[in-house]
RNA sequence: GGCCCCGUGGUGUAGCGGUCUAACAUGCCACCCUGUCACGGUGGAGAUCGGGGGUUCAAAUCCCCCCGGGGUCGCCA
């Protein structure tokens, strides 16, 4: 036997016991007589005492453990003698004294520390990954992994839903991004795609009749990757017959919410989830994910820049520009060198420029600023009033600093919401124990593509129109709204889905809408068609991605640091090295000539 | 592909034209140490400063190119 208890789980009451331990040495502590090892597993560390008076053979073969060498102990667990308990760790009352050791395995010096939470180089940590997987913070984030996958399966099977996988060999489509290929041996030529989600799979399945249906489900996507974003990510997958918008949305709600309240307590989470449609968000927040925590919110100011003096203003407003504002709240006083940083950061972020307005130093209200408080540029082209007029919409007070861009709405959109994030992560505005979920929705269903100029679905052509918009969509269909929704929290984008359409002839719109061919909708989309002739039931759903989830729960602002092998920003695996280049007789195999770049 | 940031003993950092024959902490090795818990003490090994080129009397330090890593835009739900 290797072992009848956890390091971590003992206790006073285990006092007496005579246990055996297995695990990794910590840390030793060798004081010539006695020595101390803290023995780790997963549930935690003991300090074991190896006495040479009680076990003098033991006591001996101690003094050769070192960091991460792999032990098995037999000894008894002993209340710890009065002031030497250690308050740090949960096993501190008590000790081990050790009677047997045996070195079940030897281990080199490890490459970077196991036992100290310092930052350490991530290629580093990527290489000796299964070395990273060790330390407590990758160990937490992992086993709470476990249990949120595990509190979603429960959940959904509670509320009568079934998991159904799908195939990960599927067809190549031009859709949306770009596809992984795996090259068929049987089909010179040919090759599946994998999924970037399952979506026509899952609405299959409503056809289907299973009416509720869930996966997680592996999604795949050849992009490039982001500090959020991998090529390969896990999706909490589900689709459900017969619901409406308001059903998917309490169905999300009360799954997020009580996750969040079972799993980590410690957070709070504001219910109801606020609810916003698209425009209001990117008119509040200039982001279609935005991070609730903190307000600083956008105000448009163009109709008083309109009447200053200030010639940029006047400039973008006849060219049918607007302005906009945003109050960083006690930063009045910003040195040239921070405003020079928020300006690189805005024209970096595609603004032609950042107008900061200074409102003198912090005490007193906006009654009390004068004009020669006032620091700006522009401030000799306005008017005090209008300088107080401007504050007051975005709430601003004495010893503020007013961040003002101009120009073509859709442009400044960017700059605005670097802009909100940048003040709010220097102010420390972000309370790292709320999640601040919120659902946006009523999205634009339909969109003109910047490249080609022709339609393009905003979501996926699956997406329902809102009802009141189908009219719209031969006169205007940038008007349409569609049944789509997404959860965002903390400026992460969490979940997305929609009420999808299950009749053919509004599908056949749609597509002629968004300028298929007929040829093209039966290539593409003709299975599809097909299955909605036979009786598709009214469904929707969503995905959810489980990554960002966890980032939001563990507070990781990194994919890679929730995930046990992730890839890095090359897209390589560094402890595999893969990708890696394969035989000509694998490439012969496969039909696949490789060509000269 | 564009832009920004980073690369110094095993690890984390300091040094930012000369006093660098590269410092500190920790780790590692040896010896000492019976109540420590980031144990303590003494001694020791360990770095062609990511690579190449250039400027200079002199480069870890300045410039250029390359490589590697991260963030971001494009791309991507």
């Amino acid at each position: 036997m290797l072992r009848t208890n956890s390091c971590g789980e003992l206790r006073k009451e285990h006092i007496g016991a005579e246990v055996t331990l297995s695990g990794w040495v910590n840390r030793r502590r060798d004081h010539g007589g006695l020595i101390f090892i803290d023995l780790r597993d997963r549930e935690g560390i003991v300090q074991t005492v190896f006495n040479p008076e009680i076990a003098p053979a033991a006591a001996k073969a101690a003094g050769d453990l070192r960091s991460e060498y792999v032990i098995k102990v037999v000894g008894k667990v002993a209340l710890r003698p009065a002031g030497t308990e250690n308050a740090k760790i949960p096993t501190g009352d008590i000790e081990v004294i050790v009677k047997e050791l045996e070195i079940l395995n030897t281990s080199k010096t490890p490459p970077f520390y196991i036992n100290e939470e310092i930052e350490v180089d991530e290629s580093l940590r990527l290489k000796y990954r299964y070395l990273d997987l060790r330390r407590p913070r990758m160990k937490e984030n992992l086993l709470l992994r476990h249990r949120v996958v595990k509190f979603m399966h429960d959940y959904l099977d509670a509320r009568g839903f079934t998991e159904v996988e799908t195939p990960i060999f599927v067809k190549s489509t031009p859709e949306g991004a770009r596809d992984y290929l795996v090259p068929s041996r049987v089909h010179p030529g040919q090759f599946y795609g994998l999924p970037q989600s399952p979506q026509q799979l899952k609405q299959l399945l409503m056809v289907g009749g299973l009416e509720k249906y869930y996966q997680m489900a592996r999604c795949f996507r050849d992009e490039d990757l982001r500090a959020d974003r991998q090529p390969e990510h896990t999706q909490l997958d589900c689709e459900m017959s017969f619901v409406s918008r308001e059903d998917v949305l309490q169905l999300i709600e009360e799954l997020y919410s009580s996750l969040a309240n079972t799993l980590k307590p410690e957070l709070k989470v504001i219910k109801p989830f606020p609810r916003l449609t698209y425009a209001d968000v990117m008119a509040k927040y200039a982001s279609d994910k935005p991070d609730l925590r903190y307000g600083l919110e956008v105000a448009d100011i163009t109709d008083i820049a309109g009447k200053t003096e200030f010639k940029v203003f006047k400039t973008v407003i006849a060219n049918g520009g607007v302005v906009r504002v945003i109050n960083a709240p006690g930063c009045g006083e910003y040195t040239k060198k921070q405003l020079d940083e928020l300006n690189q950061l805005a024209t970096s972020a595609g603004a032609k420029g950042l107008l900061t307005i200074s409102l003198g130093t912090k005490g007193g209200s906006l009654n009390d600023l004068a004009q020669d408080m006032v620091k700006s540029v522009a401030a000799k082209f306005m008017t005090l009033e209008q300088i107080k007029e401007m504050a007051g919409r975005c709430k601003a007070n004495k010893g503020d600093l007013l961040l003002i861009i101009a120009g073509e709405l859709e442009k400044i959109y960017p700059a605005l919401d670097t802009l909100r994030r940048e003040i709010a992560r220097s102010l420390k505005l972000a309370d790292p124990h709320v999640l601040a979920f919120l659902f946006i929705i009523d999205f634009p269903l339909i969109t003109r593509s910047k490249e080609t100029g022709r339609w393009e679905a905003v979501n996926n052509p699956f997406t329902h129109p809102s009802d009141e918009d189908i009219p719209l969509l031969d006169s205007a269909p940038d008007k349409v709204h569609g049944k789509n929704y997404d959860l965002a929290c903390n400026g992460l984008e969490i979940a997305s889905g929609s009420i999808r359409i299950h009749r053919t002839p509004l599908q056949r719109k749609i597509f002629k809408v968004l300028g298929y061919s007929d040829e093209n909708v039966e290539k593409l989309f003709g299975h599809m068609l097909e299955a909605f002739d036979y009786g598709a039931p009214p469904h929707g759903g969503f995905g959810a991605g489980i990554d960002r989830t966890m980032m939001i729960l563990t507070g990781e602002d990194n994919i890679r640091d929730v995930m046990a092998f992730p890839k890095n920003q090359s897209a390589t695996d560094l402890t595999f090295g893969a990708p890696s280049p394969v035989s000509e007789e694998q490439l012969k195999e496969l039909h696949i000539k490789l060509r000269e770049e």
